[in-house]
DNA sequence: GGCTATACTGGTAACGATTATCAGCAAGCC
DNA sequence: GGCTTGCTGATAATCGTTACCAGTATAGCC
């Protein structure tokens, strides 16, 4: 209804902005920017396709969007609503469904492998790919 | 001295499928296709890029080398010690040293996570970028 | 050592995702 | 309404990677 809620502070409300909020917001998966920009082209929307990655990548820089790269390296996004809270997923390859889970404990694992080997100002990618229990049948 | 050691039994043994064996073999950083490609041609030797990405390829399928994406996708690859034996990597995001860690306790959240949410057939993809000691300073 | 079948090679074109360009358009402000 | 300037989007350009396919070299056999 509001997709306007979190307005122009520094840059401007824009038709396509919220085209692009709002195909991510339809669900909680993964989705690519070329299915992004399909989806919302076959809607009869018009947008372009360098304003569709304009804009995801823009709600990744702000931290409403969660990035991760699928097994060909192509780059999805999906919204995400726990701002800055540092978190990974459980995603299904089939369907997309996505579940996001904390590790407390792979937090210490990486930091204390860092340590161990003394290396610092460490990142850690953790992404867990499988089946979800409506996919697996 | 023999990187003949490990001959053809249904493939042949070629200059080329060597000369990028032993330049992975060089030492235990990983790189890039392109990388090893420039390599060995500003070694001088005669090889194109198509041949290297088939024996890079090649390399990771049957095992003998590890792979992973670099923040750009770019698929980077090295020289494996430990055959099948799953493990994850600590790379220095300087130098591109390389630190083979274990993970008994990640194995074990990553199966537990799986397990909470109904996944099977889960894949994890981990690993560790930061700073190593000679690079930090 | 020479011969043959065929796997391997590599220059080049094609591909797919992403980014750069830049003239035209429109949001926000007076 | 008019202006300024950020936003848009068609298109070209990049870049890593893969497909093609005619030419070449290897393994095996004589």
């Amino acid at each position: 209804m509001d997709n306007a809620s979190a307005v122009s502070r520094r840059s401007r409300a824009t038709r396509q902005g919220g085209l692009v909020r709002d195909a991510l917001a339809a669900d909680d998966k993964f989705r690519s920017a070329q299915v992004v920009f399909g989806q919302l082209r076959s809607k009869g929307e018009a947008i372009g396709l360098s304003t569709v990655y304009r804009h995801l990548q823009a709600l990744a820089d702000s931290g409403d969007a969660d990035t991760l790269q699928n097994a060909e390296g192509e780059a999805l996004y999906r919204l995400c609503g726990s701002g800055e809270h540092h978190h990974h997923h459980l995603v299904c390859r089939q369907c997309g469904r996505t579940q996001e889970i904390e590790g407390r404990g792979v937090e210490r694992w990486a930091s204390e492998m860092a340590e161990e080997y003394g290396f610092t100002d460490v990142n850690h990618t953790i992404e867990l790919v499988g089946l979800c229990n409506n996919c697996s049948g």
